[in-house]
DNA sequence: CCCGCGCTACGAAGATCTTCGTTGATTCTA
DNA sequence: TAGAATCAACGAAGATCTTCGTAGCGCGGG
């Protein structure tokens, strides 16, 4: 008997690069997505749809297949899936201490002044203790 | 002809369990890393023995032949690839912003009073345009 | 001296990822 | 309406990842 995904996988490289487009874009058909990433990446049509053919069966997408031309859509938000992958990057990586992450996100690539003000911001809410 | 690797790849996830028994114990035969992986991983004996053998020839890994059991040291420190880590994530799911990480990340998993306080204190440098 | 144990090396199998060619169906157009 | 364009589906190939069985070597104990 197969094991039924609980959760939605750790979308790839590949995969990742296709759920940008659709965050950004909204839903989408294989063809709006494979011209936004034959730019940058030069990947066939073909691929892409392959591609979105498999974040179906991984439940990474919804499928709309009213019209003939099926249209795919995230099925986590950006914002979600962002989190997932931080906190795999944490548990990998970082031993679960979020904070050194985020000491090193920011020694790493600097951020501009508003961004640095939000991050205080958000530094006065947690030690007021309040949740979020 | 083959390519020269310039830098060292991303590691996967295998390997990156693998260096960081590495970086917490210091230079490790097989032996040494099988005995702690095998708690919590199961996997056998050359199991671990043929991801270090690629991970040296990947250079994720430097080897010290001088012994019969060779002796296997990372080759980046845990700080740098951790920072290489970020930095792919950063660019792949997080469109380049640091900032947008690290509201994540602090959202996400509270951190103790101290490292906010350090995370306040580097703020303070950053915008006092310090290099870091 | 010889056997067995610990160790490396090798190779192969199975899984997943990424790619794309081809086929056949549907829709558009001249 | 016939041919061209568009599309989903499928399969297969090549790459990488992860696993482990087996072979072969050297060392140390009996």
């Amino acid at each position: 008997m197969a094991e039924k995904r609980v959760s939605t996988p750790r979308p790839t490289d590949a995969e990742l690069a296709i759920l940008r487009v659709l965050w950004q874009r909204g839903p989408s058909t294989v063809r709006d997505v494979h011209q936004v990433l034959s730019r940058s990446h030069g990947s066939g049509y073909t691929t892409v749809l392959k591609l979105l053919q498999i974040m179906t069966e991984k439940r990474l997408v919804v499928r709309d297949e009213a019209q003939r031309a099926h249209v795919y859509a995230a099925r986590e938000s950006e914002r979600r899936t962002q989190r997932q992958l931080l906190g795999d990057l944490v548990d990998r990586a970082f031993g679960g201490s979020s904070a050194k992450l985020v000491l090193h996100a920011l020694s790493e690539r600097p951020a501009s002044e508003e961004e640095l003000r939000g991050i205080r911001a958000l530094l006065d809410q947690l030690e007021k203790g309040e949740a979020l």
